[in-house]
DNA sequence: TTGTTAACTGGCCGACCGGTCAATTCTAGA
DNA sequence: TCTAGAATTGACCGGTCGGCCAGTTAACAA
């Protein structure tokens, strides 16, 4: 048996082993020992490929970052300014977050370690929705007297911490959670608050 | 000089250094030795008091969200059940997280953990909530066709995540983090888009 | 075929971790 | 005043951490 050599097998394993273990444990609970063991690498290997823990976190945080940035930015780039495209927009964000909970946790992480890397890569994101959103107002679809950025904001805010607080919440309210339901439960009561209000019409 | 005893003191600067180093580092990162380094103490003593490190660390997130739950109750109480009650309780949740930014991070510690305690705190204070809300849509003062329960939660997540995100978003689209105003210009957009929603009315 | 370089291994290092323990000092109640 | 027990100390434990290094092996270009 010939043990025939894979430096990029290698170092998606290391990533792929980092990822789990960052996100699940957090940077400093999660030893490099354990995922080299969990990629199937000596530690040794981890230095070599990545220089140091701290790097290794720095690239598995940028890599995911790159791939959601590229998958939001096609959706936004395939629609037409109208207030279809905030709802699908909605639709498709909550939906990406519910199938990408691993997102919610690097964004949590992100905010605890007050890391601002990263940051450059999803502006041009917020900047095409804002400019949407923006459009959607001067066609009068959209109330004008609301800044369009704090609009944007808080659709994202909601889905994000939807499924950051859902364990937490749904328990102290005695929701069912392992209903499958919740989750488009919620999505039709934010959706229905957010473009109409609490306010009866 | 008299090297007098006082170990309700010892007690509380061993919290106290406990709770910056938890919310800052991270329980995995923040070390024993810290903790007694920056409470003054010997790290016999946290043991002595305290039992272990996951016991101080159960006990600074008791003490932070019983005094939380305690703040809220009290509001809740002394208030009817109106339209303004809700807009009232919105702000204050606001300004209490303004006020009190340990309690995002040790939310947000909380969750990554996968941490289920402290829950029954905060139960009865949910309740109190929805039972508000429910009234004033029996009133007819907020809409009927949404569960209570949802839309508190929408009011409860808006501000948590403003205070997580406000960092990362404002930079990324722009707004000036330094001007004081961003908190209260944001409040008052979520205040519209809460009540009144984001179309036209 | 050979030589250079990168991939890879195992062992080792000093530092620090959470926790224990025996010994000492203070304090409150009998 | 005496004493039991709590408060406090510093030394110490086994274990694990991230990182380093010398040596070995495979890949590849000359």
């Amino acid at each position: 048996m010939s043990t025939r050599r894979d430096p990029e097998a290698t170092r998606a394993a290391i990533l792929e082993a980092a990822e789990e273990a960052f996100l699940q444990k957090g940077v400093a609970d999660a030893s490099t020992s354990l995922i080299a063991r969990r990629a199937g690498v000596t530690k040794s290997l981890i230095h070599h490929h990545f220089g140091s823990k701290e790097k290794l976190w720095q690239e598995v945080k940028r890599r995911r970052f790159e791939q959601y940035a590229a998958g939001q930015q096609q959706m936004l780039d395939t629609s037409e300014a109208d207030e279809g495209l905030l709802r699908r927009s909605m639709k498709l964000y909550f939906q990406f977050l519910q199938q990408n909970p691993e997102m919610i946790r690097l964004m949590a992480w992100m905010y605890l370690e007050a890391d601002t890397e990263c940051g450059d890569i999803d502006s041009q994101l917020l900047h095409s929705g804002v400019d949407k959103i923006r459009q959607s107002q001067e066609q009068g679809i959209f109330r004008q007297d609301v800044d369009p950025r704090y609009m944007l904001m808080v659709f994202l805010m909601l889905s994000q911490q939807w499924f950051q607080s859902r364990a937490h919440l749904c328990r102290d309210l005695g929701i069912d959670q392992d209903d499958a339901t919740i989750d488009r439960d919620f999505f039709e009561v934010m959706e229905k608050i957010f473009f109409e209000g609490v306010l009866p019409r």
